[in-house]
DNA sequence: TAGATTGTTAATCGATTAACAATC
DNA sequence: TAGATTGTTAATCGATTAACAATC
């Protein structure tokens, strides 16, 4: 069941850990102190050290890290190695942006289903190997290519039952994109990303600074 | 100057709030108590009447909120009826789905100026009476259009560059959806989405339950 | 008036930062 | 050994929640 209680913040900062890590190597730097990440990173040392805490051991006292060593233990701790497979149910222009995007296939995120119910996009290829489906093959797709990831672009309305059918076919994450906030089981992972409260969050802000 | 240190989190849920009380207000409701609407949104009562204190007294003791009222005095302090006028650099995949994004519309989120530095980009229509310009004009159109929010939507390497030609031209906020963090002015508001890290957290802690 | 619910103060919880003993 | 830097404990900071006097 996992589930040690760490910050996702923790998590965030991990993955500009390891960015830091790589500028660091390609400058031919083997070896790394808390205190030189966190000049780069502009925050303090002990923040790096409670964070790797959380997960174990990795430094030297009196040393430091070995810049390859952390990496190799930070793509361990969040996955990097892995493979994952993931499918995007709504094809309008966020769901293709998602699907186009350079990071993903880069960290192994691999597109393995897209849907919609729109007749006219259905049958359309992508990519190389990938045809959009209708969503009436969700389940079956998802069981069939293993998919543990399912990213929602739909509109909101749609929103909770399509995350109630990808729950049903054993999805193990979900990300949703709709403004609408969705239920899901506790052992199913889910992240929410609302665009139109970014903008929100920044008019109030200059707002305040009027 | 503003700045009374309201955390951001209060703003985020501001709009929960309006949303919950159109529902309130569609269902026929003039009335309700932060107990009625902390049940709808799972959160406590509590939570609710801080968020709110930020900003003056909006209820009546053993009464509760006026709904219409409690509506208005959140427009007002999210500027929710202001007019704002935002601008896309960098008009790929993520850059066309945020000029579609539905939302932004209704939201009173003007798009007024699209950008790219692809020439075989330049000078296409978008929507009604949009053209996409040359990066070369940047400046200018941010000044004569007045336009107050740049979203970058471009490879990350060009990212802090054009956020210093952004600021440069009097920009208020910018929205930065590059994996790339950028520095910028205090006086200048920024949001940052990575959508990649969404999905890095989501398979850490898919990796977690395992 | 008695009951209900606010606005605000105090207590709690969680995350960040500082301090320091352990140790390379 | 002396100096440096870790891992971890304790202190601080900030946000959430509970409690309650004010008051409709």
């Amino acid at each position: 069941m996992g589930g040690y209680n760490i910050p996702k913040a923790t998590i965030h900062r991990l993955t500009r850990y390891y960015r830091c890590l790589e500028r660091f190597l390609l400058n031919g730097k083997s070896n790394v102190s808390s205190k030189e990440m966190a000049n780069k990173l502009n925050i303090k040392p002990s923040q790096i050290r409670k964070d790797l805490s959380y997960f174990g051991e990795f430094g030297k006292r009196g040393v430091g890290y070995d810049v390859r060593e952390l990496m190799l233990s930070i793509e361990n701790i969040l996955g990097m190695k892995k493979n994952w497979s993931f499918c995007i149910v709504g094809i309008g222009n966020l769901g293709l942006a998602i699907a186009n995007y350079p990071g993903l296939t880069k960290a192994r995120f691999k597109l393995k289903g897209v849907f919609d119910n729109d007749k006219s996009k259905i049958g359309i290829g992508l990519h190389d190997d990938l045809v959009i489906q209708s969503v009436n093959e969700l389940e079956k797709t998802i069981k069939e290519r293993k998919i543990s990831i399912g990213v929602l672009t739909v509109p909101g309305k749609y929103a909770q039952k399509l995350s109630d059918r990808m729950v049903s076919a054993g999805i193990d994450g979900i990300i949703n994109f709709t403004p609408v906030r969705v239920i899901v089981p506790k052992q199913v992972m889910l992240e929410e990303i609302d665009i139109s409260i970014s903008f929100r969050t920044l008019a109030f802000q200059i707002n305040l600074n009027l």
